[in-house]
DNA sequence: AAAAAGATCAACCGCACCCTT
DNA sequence: AAAGGGTGCGGTTGATCTTTT
């Protein structure tokens, strides 16, 4: 036991050289924990819980193992609760979906480890943390994307453009990209967005810093915007289908009726103006889309173009709208067309 | 088989914020 | 209002494990 303590106070003596304010005034024990410390603060904090993080290490010595403290600043404790020994944490490795979530919301919010952790119940910050440096940014990086911003490294900015060219060759693809920020890291998206559920089609909506005007589909009908709006709009009219949206299909049921355009959309897009062209037929477009993912349960979205009006009313999806909603206004979403008859776009 | 390099991950550090006194 | 303690967070370190040479 003397020689016990004899340790602490060497480590104790240390800590103080080494200028540890957390521990300074206990004798503290650093590195790695035994599993008999696991085993003393694991009783402890299902005896009494962690009202306390700084009384822990002193009671949990006292009243589990007389005379032995634990040796450790509540600081480590704590750590030591919450990344390792917590009853709900999930063990093992990251699953594809939680690789996708991590990555998305990285894109939203970047390195708060602590808020990306919250997605993913049973992780920790900690964990989450050192997956994204140890596999998700290398990965990234291969594919030619950076890993802080999720742009294209410039390297691959080229093949890039050739995608979305490609793309647009493809009546059956959808791609959405919203122009509310203008600089926005449009072309980072393609992938993390697999996770969503798959949109009804089929509106392009492009960024002026990407133009690609011309779609290959007929007939076509094309918004194009004022010109100090930094985007324009596409929409395959092939199918009478029109919509952005990336509720679940299955929740989206517009009245067929003829003399309305109907459009679901989540893109964050304000008030604007616009031209239809169709077939040589120019009509001053105004356009008004309110969208609110607060409520979940039903969204109306209102749209009056001039002698065009619109809506449509969407029930509940199980997606996550709050996440979206911060995505959607900076970003970029592309599907494939599978279900062409979810929506109907009718004149 | 052994050494080197790379990968992984638990733990620590410093800072910022919040709450109490 | 200011000081001090507690807590949470992101960045970093370093020990250990795995793979490569």
């Amino acid at each position: 036991m003397s020689q016990n303590f004899d340790t602490i106070g060497r480590v104790f003596e240390q800590n103080l050289k080494m200028g540890h304010r957390c521990c300074s005034k206990q004798k503290i024990k650093r590195g790695l924990w035994s599993p008999e410390e696991d085993e003393r603060l694991v009783r402890y904090i299902n005896t009494h819980g962690h009202k306390s993080w700084s009384s822990v290490p002193k009671y949990a010595g006292k009243h589990f193992l007389l005379h032995v403290w634990l040796q450790r600043c509540g600081k480590s404790c704590r750590l030591r609760w919450i990344n390792y020994l917590r009853p709900d944490l999930k063990r093992g490795s990251f699953t594809a979906e939680e690789e996708q979530i991590i990555i998305d919301i990285h894109r939203i919010l970047g390195n708060r480890w602590a808020q990306i952790a919250k997605h993913l119940p049973g992780r920790t910050d900690n964990e989450v943390k050192n997956f994204w440096n140890s596999c998700i940014k290398k990965k990234l990086i291969s594919q030619g994307l950076d890993p802080q911003t999720h742009n294209l490294l410039s390297s691959h900015k080229r093949s890039f453009a050739s995608t979305i060219s490609n793309m647009h060759q493809n009546s059956n693809s959808i791609c959405i990209i919203s122009s509310h920020v203008p600089n926005a890291p449009m072309e980072t998206t393609f992938q993390t967005f697999s996770s969503l559920p798959k949109p009804p089609p089929s509106v392009v909506q492009t960024s002026s810093s990407i133009v690609t005007s011309e779609y290959q589909t007929s007939p076509i009908i094309s918004n194009k915007f004022s010109s100090d709006l930094p985007y324009e709009l596409l929409i395959d009219h092939a199918s009478n289908i029109c919509s952005p949206s990336f509720m679940n299909p299955p929740a989206v049921e517009l009245p067929n009726n003829v003399n309305s355009v109907n459009w679901i959309s989540r893109v964050n897009v304000d008030d604007f103006s616009a031209q239809t062209l169709e077939e040589g037929t120019q009509v001053e477009v105004q356009q008004e889309m309110n969208t609110t993912c607060e409520d979940k349960g039903t969204d109306v979205i209102e749209a009056s173009k001039g002698n065009l009006e619109s809506s449509a009313s969407f029930e509940s999806s199980n997606f996550d709208f709050g996440l979206l909603d911060c995505v959607l206004s900076s970003e970029f979403i592309s599907h494939d067309l599978s279900c062409m008859d979810e929506l109907a776009w009718n004149f």
